[in-house]
RNA sequence: GGAGAGGUGGCCGAGUGGUUUAAGGCGAUGGUCUUGAAAACCAUUGUACGGUUCUCCGUACCGCAGGUUCGAAUCCUGUCCUCUCCGCCA
């Protein structure tokens, strides 16, 4: 969520960015927010000051009936001239007059019950006015939260800007491209042949997008689980376990709802959800929470299977296990300052770069451009690795800063040093890395002339030191 | 899944409809005292929004959401969560 300040004191500003992102529709939005803002902050002072006279009212209420040693005759006309007071809307002497402040001359008797009906129906009717105005704050800023919601983040200064993926700023190979004397076979030619990758047995249990993983395959991946999660931890990072399924309202913390809810899959008859990522379980970890400065940068590193439904990509990518709505990820997440939070992207990023360097595969840096940023990230850059089967880049890491887009979404905040003022913090994700893609990478870029497999130097121990599946 | 008991500030905990601040304690922070520390004493104490501007003022928040009432931490309804016991399971 953007701060709604900053689309007040600078909305052509703000225009300009969303404008670098093609988001149409957010941009649509931004003059109704402003709307909203200005009417939104106009309605709650009026409604709020008449609420203080109304609770100081109802004090003073409290006061007269509760007065034991002032005579019932006193109480009634009392409450007769407070009524007429409130009814000339003089809150402040029906207030005085209740509360004893103001002396009261008994002008002539009062019926004690008569008095208190009129007092309370004035107060009564006082109370129904503001009710509405409540109500009417109620809604105003339900409408505004949505549109809000509905904002993307705006893109760093120093993003490219340029329409679209097409455009993304690609950085120089890192390894070396291994030469063939043989023509590379694909995955989905590799895997069935050893029997490591079952499709259509996939395809019988749930449908089309999944697939089994058999013998070696399925240890291959767990293995590159356990050397993703160890990676991570000598870089610092603390492994979490988290539930796979969560509330909606982490989804709209961690910036996937309402705009992307055909993405994910849903728990029938409960407001849950199957992860579609770790990210969404670890940026709600601390929901709520203020840190100290001092507890900052938090680190953690999470294994997951995600689980997306991507039915606007269907058609794309339908041969092999490139795209699927079930696949294994192990996600980074830092909880930084706003000071240090550029750094860390860059630090997340080489983080990422080292694992693929350790499976001495091909793999490049990907810069990208406004028009492909999404919806969360101010920043980001995405790892790809080279397969030379299906001859393409493979991306198997992608890694944001988000600034403080979830942290407002979620309530993550810190009081810097020496403070008390709360300030919202920075956080940023990045894969390391995800499965079955890094497993594709592995197949075609270690596949040798009969078909079979060398298994990468830096797994072998993770697979009980063996070299080969064959 | 069934039954019962609970949910109050950073923590513990009082509070069965009002008589201007959610009592009290712990912790934390600042101060006094002290050579220093401890102890003692004094003061302060959360979050969000709005209005002011360098300081205040106001509103809301007692798990959450509704309701009753002139007025709700307190009464009513729903819901979520925690604990105990039973059942089932890994």
């Amino acid at each position: 969520m953007l701060d709604i300040a900053l689309i007040r004191n600078k909305t052509d500003w703000v225009k300009e960015q969303i404008a670098k992102l093609h988001d149409e529709g957010a941009l649509e939005r931004i003059d109704s927010i402003v709307a909203l803002d200005a009417q939104r902050r106009e309605t709650r002072t009026r409604v709020e000051t008449a609420q203080a006279a109304r609770n100081k009212l109802n004090r003073a209420m409290g006061k007269l009936r509760g007065n034991k040693t002032m005579p019932a005759e006193e109480k009634a006309y009392r409450a007769r001239l407070a009524a007429a007071a409130l009814g000339g809307e003089d809150y402040d002497r029906a207030s005085r007059l209740m509360d004893g402040a103001e002396p009261a001359v008994n002008e002539e008797p009062a019926d004690f019950g008569a008095a208190f009906d009129e007092l309370i129906g004035q107060l009564r009717k006082m109370g129904d006015g503001i009710e509405k105005g409540f109500d009417q704050i109620d809604s105003i800023e339900a409408e505004l939260q949505e549109h809000m919601l509905w904002l993307p983040n705006l893109p760093h200064s120093s993003v490219p800007v340029a329409e679209s993926e097409e455009d993304n700023i690609p950085g120089p190979m890192q390894g070396t491209l291994r030469e063939f004397d043989f023509e590379p076979k694909p995955h989905w030619e590799l895997g069935p042949a050893l029997d490591i990758i079952d499709f259509e047995r996939g395809v019988k249990v749930a449908g089309s997008r999944y697939y089994t993983l058999k013998g070696w395959g399925a240890r291959l991946q767990r293995a590159l689980i356990s050397f993703f999660l160890d990676m991570a931890r000598e870089n610092g990072y603390r492994e979490v376990y988290v539930p796979y399924i969560v509330h909606s309202d982490m989804l709209v913390g961690a910036g996937q709802f309402p705009k992307f809810q055909d993405t994910v899959f849903g728990i029938a008859d409960e407001d849950k959800y199957l992860l579609p990522t770790a990210e969404v379980a670890i940026t709600n970890l601390h929901r709520d929470e203020i840190f100290e400065e001092a507890d900052l940068p938090r680190q953690y590193v999470a294994h997951s299977p995600c689980f997306r439904s991507e039915k606007t990509s269907a058609g794309r990518d339908v041969r092999g296990i490139k795209r699927v709505h079930q696949f294994e990820k192990v996600e980074m997440f830092k909880f930084t300052t706003p000071e240090t939070s550029y750094d860390e992207l860059e630090t997340i990023t080489a983080q990422a770069e080292a694992i693929c360097a350790a499976l001495e595969i091909p793999y490049r840096r990907l810069e990208i451009v406004t028009g492909d940023l999404g919806f969360s990230a101010t920043k980001k850059y995405d790892i790809e690795m080279w397969s030379p089967g299906c001859e393409e880049w493979l991306e198997v890491s992608s890694c944001s800063n988000t600034e403080s887009f979830q942290a407002r979404r979620a309530m993550l905040r810190y009081y810097p040093s020496g403070t008390r003022k709360t300030r919202y913090l920075h956080t940023l994700n990045g894969s390391g890395l995800a499965t079955p893609r890094v497993m594709i990478a592995i197949m075609e870029n270690y596949q040798r002339a009969d078909g079979s497999i060398e298994i990468p130097a830096a797994l072998r121990s993770y697979l009980g030191g063996a070299e080969i599946i064959d």
